[in-house]
DNA sequence: AACATGTTTCCAAATAATGGAACTATCAGG
DNA sequence: CCTGATAGTTCCATTATTTGGAAACATGTT
């Protein structure tokens, strides 16, 4: 099918992992009878498989959910991943500028993974953002870094996503896309107004270090009262120079010259 | 081997995958082949598919590290744990009482997992705890969840122990173990005394629940310099009190229907 | 240029996954 | 207490996939 390689057995039991990761509710059994449309027997083996290694867990009432060994798989991605090291001090450089809300993310499919976040107040839970994927079509992350992406890939890309109206604004076709992203081009950075939560809007930059196949941005973000034309026109120059030193830091710091460790 | 069913496959290629995350350093081709002794061609292999899926990435120089795509797996696995959701009000009890930091955890094979953390000060980024995984030897959680084991039980796990030693007062043989759990049973709490750690002690206590096959504990951690041998006796009570409250909701919030497996 | 080290490709043999069907468990209603 | 419906589990001959040795390829070193 379309673009993916084959990854045989272990594809199969991730893409059944990742169903249960991205359904709204929990599922039983049944549910995923229904949704992978496997006979049950191939299905409870895979399952039961998962749930041994701890990648999903049965919930009291029955029903599957990620499992908590994921934690420990991802709090070893997330110190290791040297991308995020490297963006940090930019991310701060930001944060002091605008004092709102900074997130740094990238390309992963056809969705946009928050690999971190700095916050004025710290209140929210680190986890509600970091790890999240959200569409690219209604994140300004999103828009920034798929408008950087050449045709084919792009029309890859696009075809993969299934629009979904999170607000009023929300781009909902490929056609309204594809316009919002010549724009982008044009200006050199993207805007999402309320386009994935009401009330809340965004500046952002994209960061592409070819070389190192990284597709992925900077944003700040506000809520509509504190985020008008006004401030965020303001943001946009420090957006696209902290996108700017992002990339620079990572196709120079991280050549043949510069030793790891 | 011993006591592990055999998931095939993918329990193959996730002991590769626990191999990159738990190493130290980041691993290259030729250290996996060394470490997992196996030929090149299946070695080969196996990463290519945990390439392909977003399991494992490779870094610039060509090691491999886990992916971030397991950010967006332990995202969910976190958000929709029913039973941090269900500690938290404890955890913030405790925390408002002792000032301290707060850490909720549950056991997954010889390790502890932690679920969930308070702190005073905001200033640790939180991935770098919750998801982070210690030996249960030398953590007060680990210490108080192991515990509360049946013998036969208890035995396995601590056949299953590589013993390391992180400071001066680390447990460092299996007969020194039983004896600080011996202890602990008798106490009703246990207390890790800069063993992990230089400079940190907690005192933690037992959260269990055996209809649900959960086993875990929650504990205060402080430096040693506001934790003298007083203020650790001024927490135990409020410890032990949130362990039995957080099992008790554990036990009666959540069965209608009485499920066993 | 020759070598050592690290990585990728190939293919017949060995092994594991597949999926249909039969079986068991649980529950709601009469 | 029985009956039928829904949910979950086990079994096994067939089929597809993984396996691992060997050889090719790439890259950096003396």
């Amino acid at each position: 099918m379309s673009s993916s390689e084959d990854t045989g057995t272990l594809g199969k039991a991730i893409n059944l992992l990742d169903l249960i990761a991205s359904a709204p509710d929990a599922l039983r059994f049944s549910d995923l009878l229904k949704l992978t449309g496997q006979p049950k027997g191939s299905l409870h083996r895979q399952l039961r498989h998962l749930v041994v290694e701890g990648l999903v867990d049965i919930s009291p009432d029955g029903a599957y959910q990620p499992g908590i060994r994921l934690l420990k798989f991802a709090s070893r991605a997330w110190a290791r991943n040297t991308v995020r090291k490297l963006a940090e001090p930019h991310m701060k450089v930001l944060h002091d500028i605008t004092g709102e809300t900074v997130h740094f993310g990238m390309l992963r499919g056809a969705e946009i993974v928050y690999l971190d976040k700095l916050e004025s107040r710290q209140a929210v839970r680190m986890h509600s953002q970091v790890g999240n994927a959200s569409p690219v079509y209604c994140t300004g992350i999103g828009k920034a870094a798929i408008s950087c992406l050449a045709e084919d890939r792009l029309a890859d890309l696009v075809q993969q996503v299934r629009f979904h109206r999170y607000t009023a604004s929300t781009i909902t076709d490929a056609a309204a896309l594809r316009d919002a992203l010549g724009l982008i081009r044009q200006r050199g950075y993207a805007e999402d107004l309320e386009e994935h939560q009401a009330g809340i809007c965004c500046v952002a930059a994209s960061v592409v270090v070819a070389s190192q196949n990284f597709i992925g941005g900077i944003s700040v973000t506000a809520p509509v009262f504190r985020a008008g034309s006004l401030e965020r026109g303001e943001w946009v120059a420090p957006v696209r120079r902290a996108a700017g030193s992002i990339a620079e830091d990572m196709a120079y710091g991280l050549s043949p010259a510069h030793q790891d460790r």
